[in-house]
DNA sequence: TATCAACACGAAAACGTTGTAGCTTACGTG
DNA sequence: CACGTAAGCTACAACGTTTTCGTGTTGATA
């Protein structure tokens, strides 16, 4: 087992002094020729790479980037991953990823973990139990202390910092109308309850789009699930929620804010006998391999995780490198969503 | 914006010694109780953390693992990260991520990149790409450098770590088995190309049940996919070959040896008006949300991803802790699996 | 020969911690 | 009174870098 060598055992070995060895390294003119060959000879030989801590703690800059997200069992969120890490090792940048669970606790105490020091700065995608609870203080504290945060899908109005969110109200309205303009008379929307940010402006979305093709909003057509936790766990309930929608509802349309409502009530739906797309028309929100892979497969809106995730991690970077003294305002990256066209719903 | 204080600021402030702060805040007996309470409600008040670099850099531990997987959009990586993570966390470890796409490149780079100083010991689940060039160098130098790896799922036989894997002779036998027994003659395999170590496993498993079970294995029979690269990309390619080999073959058994694989055999099968499962049964190996979810939802075996997480941070993390003088020998830990009976298979 | 650049290198500080060793002061003991 | 010692604190080194500021040697110039 040979140990990672350091410059000093370099300089030692070499008979110079350690700076000598830093600055022959980084090719400094200060350095000979000579000494300068055999420093790199000899660093090439035992595979030298300076060590990224003692970089860190000099710099004070760890060139990693934090990323908090709910869950990570959750196609959404891991294509926003895949978007951070290509765009952050692209500049050099690691990526560390924390796991709240849906819970605040485990949400303050990731943030708390790495801001001693770990991590340059955020991006994350708040708890829904945050956003029930409303506690942000750890949110705010951690930009007090110059900890930049990017927050992107769920993000909270009161503080202020980058973010990187979708049109929900507008996409919304979008599916919906498609849904009218494909026929549907009686439309409905699966959403979640209103403080997660996400299902309240889809919710306000679908209502827009009633509104402005002169259809009343029915307050019973809109159900609104309540699943503070990882929704896996809680399929039966969700099963069944919807089963009671069903009875008390004929609808030919319906809108989910996630991929996991639209399959389940497809599910649902088959149970009774309906099909779809001729008796029911289904439009989900977020495109993941359920969509793709369901049967039939799902219409749904792709929100472009990846490029959410680059977008995220580009915000940020930019943040961390910008070097003039003028804080850059914060901005709100709106990135577009596109329907993609599959099966559960007629031309 | 208030800056994180430092033990010299503080120090500074209360007119004493660094040290003394330092010694008050781990509450060392050395100092008089009346400082101690000063300092700590000095501590308390500014929010004072001890800055995680510079004690990595003191302790020459990070307290951080690093994961490589090749792909994060894929349910059972994952899951795997998620029982890392919990285990991980609950040491007081932290995980950062890296991704390598299934590339050689990208996963050396990633190992290098964080082989700095930046983690105290990998998990890691082998390139296609890396398991097909057989170029390991990467992996042994980072063993000979004193960084521990372990290995799961994907393991390579020649590198002498701790291993986390499943039997996946034994588990595919039994699903094979499962299959004969209930009335399947014609059964074939979707495997990939030999140089995936699970691939290869599962169908020697195969193998195994039809010879134990006086069946001549039809090589015919066996499909082994080529997909080095991302296996989203390639879905077209995918079903080419699926139809090509439901063209030449009547099967009225099928064992894939992933759920995508499993899934995209079901729509081929539904377009030539094959019913499930009367008509074809399918097995599919790995539970994630495709199976579940899946119309009809599919047989499939579970790997436990989120146990493999965990064991393997559990491996890694005692290897890291252990302090005793001898090397411990490396373990190979073997993940049970548990086939879920869902409805591509009859009873 | 004295002066001065240019050159090649080294010493030391700094980043934030911790642990060891050392230094006062006060007090008790012989 | 001299000595030992305990209490309470501080100085310093070390972890691995980079960088600033020397410093000594050489060779050329006045």
């Amino acid at each position: 087992m040979k140990q990672k060598p350091t410059l000093k055992v370099i300089a030692k070995e070499l008979d110079v002094s350690v700076s000598t060895v830093s600055k022959a390294l980084r090719d400094s003119k200060e350095i000979g020729e000579e000494t300068k060959n055999k420093v790199k000879a000899f660093a090439k030989l035992y595979n030298y790479r300076p060590n990224n801590i003692a970089l860190s703690l000099k710099n004070k800059k760890t060139k990693t980037l934090g990323v908090i997200i709910p869950e990570i069992v959750h196609h959404f969120f891991t294509t926003v991953i895949s978007g951070i890490e290509h765009y952050a090792n692209d500049k050099g940048y690691n990526v560390i990823v924390g796991l709240s669970n849906e819970s605040f606790k485990k949400e303050v105490i990731n943030l708390e973990m790495l801001a001693n020091g770990s991590i340059d700065g955020f991006i994350i995608s708040v708890a829904k139990e945050t956003l029930s609870v409303k506690d942000f203080h750890h949110l705010s504290e951690t930009i007090d202390q110059g900890i930049p945060i990017v927050m992107f899908d769920r993000v909270i109005d009161e503080i202020e910092c980058d973010k990187v969110i979708v049109d929900d109200v507008k996409t919304s309205k979008k599916a919906v109308e498609k849904l009218i303009s494909s026929g549907c008379k009686h439309i409905g929307i699966i959403s979640t309850k209103d403080y997660v940010s996400v299902g309240r402006l889809r919710t306000e979305g679908y209502k827009n789009a009633l509104q402005s093709n002169g259809i009343e909003v029915d307050p019973d057509l809109i159900l609104k699930i309540d699943d503070k936790f990882n929704s896996d766990d809680n399929l039966e309930f969700l099963e069944e929620q919807i089963h009671d929608y069903f009875k008390k509802n004929a609808v030919d349309g319906l809108f989910a804010v996630n991929e996991l409502y639209a399959i389940t009530a497809m599910k649902v739906a088959r149970q009774k006998g309906l099909k779809i797309p001729d008796d029911l028309q289904i439009i989900g929100f977020t495109d993941g391999v359920l969509s793709k892979h369901a049967y039939p497969p799902l219409t749904t809106i792709s929100q472009h995780g990846f490029e959410m995730g680059e977008e995220a991690a580009k915000l940020l970077i930019e943040r961390l490198e910008n070097t003039n003294d003028e804080e850059e305002p914060f901005k709100t990256t709106i990135v577009k969503t596109d329907i993609i066209d599959r099966e559960t719903t007629k031309l």
